[in-house]
RNA sequence: GGGGGCGUGGCGGAACGGUAGACGCGCCCGACUCAAAAUCGGGUGAGCAUCGCUCUUGUGGGUUCGAUUCCCACCGCCCCCACCA
């Protein structure tokens, strides 16, 4: 609490908290706000209670100032791909111009839009306003407001998931009665409300082409308003919307220029007579940062008697939350904070100020813990800088692509901040991610849409069935969920194979960030590695050491397969490929089960590879085997590239780009003497009857291929 | 609608442009056992047939001596965003 009050003080100092009124979700007959994830078709889904959206005093942090760095510094960053897109995606800049429309017959009464495509404007036929727009009452014709406030008020009391989601949805609106002047030609053209207008976006206001942009196009065939064709693309406009390219047409100003130069003619034309300007737009929003909870930091803030806003003091940290016997909110629907009156009023510098009730959300601690880590005790700063500077940033952080626009923008804005501050000393908090994939897991339903678990299911024949009643179901791979009765407790697993064995098989399950289903069998296939390599070592009969381990020397083809372990193992670790070293670790130790002699070297540096994947067990087998320390801790065995060779290697024979033969060799034989060698192959000699040899293809130790024509 | 990703045996998955299917699961056979489990050994892509051949990495093309791998188009599935002007 103390040091994340401490970061969001400094915030409010550099102007990048603010308070301003944000959308919530509330709902009357509980009186209480909702998360997101808590409203569904605009009722809450725990009661069927309808829910609508309230304009609350929220507490806003401003990530936007932010937006040009966080784009600009996702060059730095080792990072998928993927999720760098995302995080584009999100921030969402784009370049346009803001353009002023006077409202006709109004002096002094305008709006400004934002549009990517100021080389249209010839082609603005009307004007939308969202429903929320401050101007919507003000310029409404007398005879349109029954209408324009029946329709916004629907409007209101829709969520922004509802207006948003079905994109295939009719377009709706009403015309408000008023004109505006496009700037251009001076042109009247009517304005509209309609709600495929988003408030969030821009300014809340658009001027439509219809005949280059596809929603005002849909909008325009609904209402039947013009649509006047303005870049030349060769497709009939009135048909369907042109948005690609072309050069301007019934455009005066710019007539016969290509968009690119159209635009930057019409904006500077525009910027001239003070009718407009360059614009750089993100569709990132500041965060509403506040939350009507209990549980959460409580805002280091307090508010004088004039309203005015009071920061409290870095030794009045940590704020912390009052203890309450009741965690709702208040009848009224202030935080239920509000209902610790003692803890409200607060004296700051003789004045009887009244504490902030709000309280952060979760995200604020995620947003810097790991710098914590780094220094958990300090009580000067939350961490200290030379600290952060030995151990910052964070090289690998492993997490789900979940995070992808949410926590991972979110703490790359704090770091921001910090490194701002002087905190800590690089840009970005986190320098190489890496996105695990999710395990999912079979689930079985019948035909009337009803789960099973597991081990009520069982396989008759070429279908799976209920054990008591034979009642057949399907199996589908899906996350794991409580409702699809396919949860694996990973504890149970532990219970069962033991928490090496668990580790080990969700490595060798596959690529790390692949979703993959979970299947208890092959848990129970790596619990099996595991046990004979206890026996390779221990005697389970006499709980004694194998007698066939000892000071013997590494024979060749044991040696092979070691190093070869360690090779993967180690390459495996470095890029992140857990999957495959299980496999070089199965080969060794099947190969070594059959050993009469188990050189106590080749188990020391089997161990040590092992020792990342199955810690239990190959600690306790060094300690059996009498090795000094422990296999954790080195050193990390190396291997012998010379181990790896084999005298006699087996060539592929290709015959026209198709296997023929394989033959044994001696290793690397020249190309010459492995050619006449393959020639001379029963199999072979077969296919070159009648034929040429125009082409052979020798790659050393591995294949040939003989190119033939006829003749 | 935009962006990202993935399609390989019955299943999870391996394969620097070079013998597709490593390793594991499952299944089959054998050993041990009175029996079962556990364990150990062997087999296991499909088909034709038995020196072997043909087919096979979602489908269709292309590049190449050679393509699961590179390029193009299509089909299917998954994830993220989505009336963003």
């Amino acid at each position: 609490y103390r040091w994340t009050q401490w970061i969001f003080r400094k915030m409010v100092e550099r102007g990048l908290a603010y308070l301003a009124e944000g959308p919530v979700h509330w709902c009357p007959a509980q009186g209480t706000v909702l998360a997101n994830e808590e409203v569904q078709d605009g009722v809450y889904v725990e009661t069927g209670d309808p829910v609508e959206r309230r304009m609350m005093r929220q507490w806003m942090l401003r990530i936007t100032a932010y937006a040009d760095r966080l784009l600009e510094d996702l060059d730095l960053l080792d990072w998928p791909e993927s999720v760098k897109e995302m995080q584009r995606n999100w921030i969402g800049r784009s370049e346009g111009a803001m353009v002023t429309f006077a409202v006709a017959d109004r002096p002094g009464c305008a709006f400004e839009v934002f549009t990517t495509r100021p080389d249209t404007l010839y082609g603005a036929t009307w004007c939308v306003l969202a429903p929320e727009h401050p101007l919507v009452d003000g310029i409404t014709h007398p005879e349109r407001e029954a209408e324009v406030r029946a329709y916004v008020a629907r409007a209101r009391r829709q969520t922004d998931q509802e207006r948003t989601a079905a994109a295939e949805r009719e377009k709706t609106g009403v015309f408000t009665g008023a004109y505006a002047v496009n700037p251009v030609n001076g042109e009247r053209i009517p304005i509209w409300v309609a709600d495929y207008v988003l408030i969030t976006y821009g300014t809340g206001a658009i001027m439509a082409v219809p005949a280059h942009d596809e929603r005002d196009h849909a909008f325009a065939r609904t209402f039947g308003l013009p649509i006047v064709e303005v870049v030349s693309g060769g497709r009939d406009v009135q048909a369907e919307a042109w948005t690609g390219g072309g050069v301007a047409v019934n455009s005066p100003l710019i007539d016969g220029l290509a968009v690119r130069e159209a635009k930057a003619h019409i904006t500077a034309w525009l910027e001239e007579r003070g009718l407009g300007r360059v614009k750089v737009q993100y569709k990132l929003r500041d965060w509403l940062f506040s939350r009507q909870r209990y549980w959460g930091e409580p805002f280091p803030v307090a508010f004088a008697p004039d309203q005015s806003l009071r920061l409290l003091p870095e030794d009045a940290l940590p704020v912390t939350i009052p203890e309450l016997d009741d965690f709702r909110p208040t009848e009224d629907g202030r935080p239920p904070l509000a209902r610790a009156s003692g803890w409200v009023e607060v004296d700051l510098d003789g004045e009887r100020c009244v504490r902030e009730t709000n309280t952060m959300p979760q995200w604020a601690g995620s947003c810097w813990y790991y710098l914590r880590y780094m220094d958990p005790h300090d009580d000067r700063l939350p961490v200290d800088p030379e600290r952060e500077a030995y151990w910052g940033p964070v090289d690998l952080y492993i997490g789900g692509v979940e995070h992808a626009v949410t926590h991972l923008l979110y703490a790359r804005f704090w770091h921001k901040v910090l490194y701002d501050v002087g905190l800590v000393h690089t840009k970005e908090p986190f320098q190489r991610l890496f996105n695990q994939g999710m395990i999912l897991a079979f689930s079985y339903r019948d035909e009337g849409g009803r789960y099973y678990h597991p081990d009520e299911v069982e396989q008759r024949g070429d279908v799976s069935v209920v054990r008591e009643t034979g009642v057949p179901v399907e199996a589908q791979i899906e996350k794991m969920s409580k409702s699809k009765r396919n949860v694996v407790d990973p504890l149970e697993i532990v219970d069962r194979y033991g928490a090496d064995a668990l580790r080990v098989y969700e490595m060798f399950m596959g690529p790390l960030e692949q979703v993959k289903p979970w299947q208890t069998s092959g848990a129970q296939g790596v619990h099996r590695f595991l046990q004979r390599v206890w026996r390779l070592v221990v005697d389970e009969e006499t709980g004694a050491l194998q007698p066939a381990v000892g000071d013997h020397p590494l024979p060749r083809d044991l040696g092979r397969a070691l190093h070869l372990a360690i090779k993967e193992t180690t390459e495996g670790i470095e890029g992140i490929r857990l999957n495959t070293p299980v496999s070089r670790m199965m080969e060794f130790v099947n190969l070594a089960t059959g050993a009469d002699r188990l050189p106590r070297e080749a188990m020391r540096a089997f161990l040590a590879i092992l020792a990342p994947y199955a810690p239990h067990l190959a600690e306790e087998l060094w300690e059996r085997l009498g090795l000094p320390g422990r296999a954790a801790d080195g050193p990390w065995p190396t291997w012998d590239p010379a181990m790896l060779i084999e005298d006699l290697v087996e060539v592929a024979v290709q015959v026209q780009g198709k296997l023929r033969a394989t033959l044994q060799a001696p290793r690397d034989l020249p190309a010459a003497e492995l050619a006449a060698l393959v020639k001379a192959h029963p199999n072979v000699v077969r296919y070159l009857e009648g034929m040429t040899v125009v082409r052979e293809v020798v790659v050393p130790n591995r294949l040939v291929n003989l190119v033939l024509k006829a003749g």
